[in-house]
DNA sequence: CGCGGTTTCAAACACGCGTTTCAATCAAGT
DNA sequence: ACTTGATTGAAACGCGTGTTTGAAACCGCG
């Protein structure tokens, strides 16, 4: 049957001017992000999320009609939230394109990996990516887009020109996998390192700087690998 | 309570000695095996996949004991399938490393992404590389450690033992990493990139130069990307 | 206070899930 | 042909799911 949701109309209890962390609605979307998170549209019970919430088993009705509504919403509250606690960088001008490559890449592993834990909001963001659903269109407009353009547009600074749209976007995505594979595969990995270096592969810094050292060889921009020993991204300016 | 599964004694109705398309056990995993592929494992449903399978509900409890049980026996149906599909390359004595390079990663993407339709079994096993479950550790070192292993020795090779055992795999993990994007987050790729460059997504051989070409240039065994226009990887040799 | 709206709650609902049951069927051994 | 154990089949079971219900509690306002 057809039904309204949380729809106020001026007079009564109002909802809408209440503690974000008491506001049910808000709990909800926390706790479902978690729980869908972890185990997944199919895995996740409305039950397990109500009760992690603390908000009865209606609530979910009320506020979003049901629980496919709820899986969309708490993916774009996820999103938005994980906006607002990692901004993209923001260099002051003159910095040299490499240094800039470098930071976006530590940006970026820091975003996925998280420093400590990985964030549920990312988990949950991977779900969509690997499988996307109709919550997938405003993640890549509103969160996966900018940083891409951002991206190339630091690799076409780094090329000075030489390089044409196509080719790099191509860099783009070959810099955004390399990433992306130590948090999607993050455990297959883990077996296929030996154990000593296992902990490294939750270190955003040194795998930023592989990565970072990887693609400028590759751009020309840096030493060949092989070569590069010790580089650091940016060096010292020679004092003569 | 405790029964057996399948276990044939002797004497009775042997089933092991039948075509292998008409063997229900064989049947119930190649169904299985897509339905779970397809929609994970909780969205996917005994009764589906004995649909599918055509054979009776209780077949699974027979076989198989469990729904878990069938999953994971459907994994490792999968992975020993998709290994005799697709064998690793074999080269002739003398064959240049770029080349074994080159052909490894088209290898590896026509893998992940077929030539047509990306095969069930392929995404069966993301789905165990993604959430690893008890299957995951027998795909690693049946499937991927093998692979991760000869793609190590070529990039040694291609280095001459400039780069330390720990740096090699680092850069294998890069190069993985660049096939792994295009097949774990194909559709989001797809969103990123202007409409006219989407079907090359799906084409091994581009996407495999352009990879090569990255990764020799990082290792300094080809031109930096911005110089090196239609480098072939294994050029003409010189008529002097 | 008492009205009108919003919000909460416990309980129940219908349904689909994985699993079990048990009799019927089959094919080899004797 | 009969026995015996392996295999199949239709139906049912118990449970947990997402969702709905209808009344109670709540709050701002006249």
């Amino acid at each position: 049957m057809i039904q309204r949701i949380s729809q106020k109309t001026g007079t009564g209890r109002e909802a809408s001017t209440r503690d974000p962390v008491e506001d049910p609605r808000e709990r909800l979307l926390r706790a479902a992000g978690r729980e869908f998170a972890e185990r997944g549209y199919e895995g996740a019970t409305v039950r397990d999320i109500c009760l992690a919430a603390g908000v009865n088993g209606a609530a979910v009705n009320y506020y979003f009609g049901d629980k496919q509504r709820l899986y969309i919403e708490s993916v774009k509250h996820a999103h938005q939230e994980r906006l607002r606690q990692v901004p993209e960088p923001d260099w002051p001008e003159g910095t040299p394109a490499n240094r800039k490559l470098r930071d976006f890449v530590g940006n970026m592993l820091e975003r996925m990996l998280g420093l400590g834990q990985p964030p549920w909001q990312v988990s949950l963001m991977l779900r969509e990516v690997l499988q996307p659903t109709d919550a997938c269109r405003e993640l890549v407009e509103d969160y996966f887009r900018p940083h891409f353009e951002l991206l190339v547009s630091i690799l076409d600074e780094l090329c000075q020109g030489r390089l044409a749209e196509t080719e790099l976007r191509r860099v783009a995505l070959s810099v955004i996998g390399q990433c992306f594979l130590y948090r999607a595969a993050g455990d297959v990995v883990g077996m296929l390192v030996p154990a000593g270096e296992r902990e490294s592969l939750h270190m955003p810094r040194q795998l930023a700087d592989h990565i970072t050292r990887f693609t400028l060889a590759a751009l020309g921009a840096g030493r060949p690998l092989p070569a590069a020993g010790q580089d650091t991204i940016v060096p010292e300016a020679p004092s003569a």
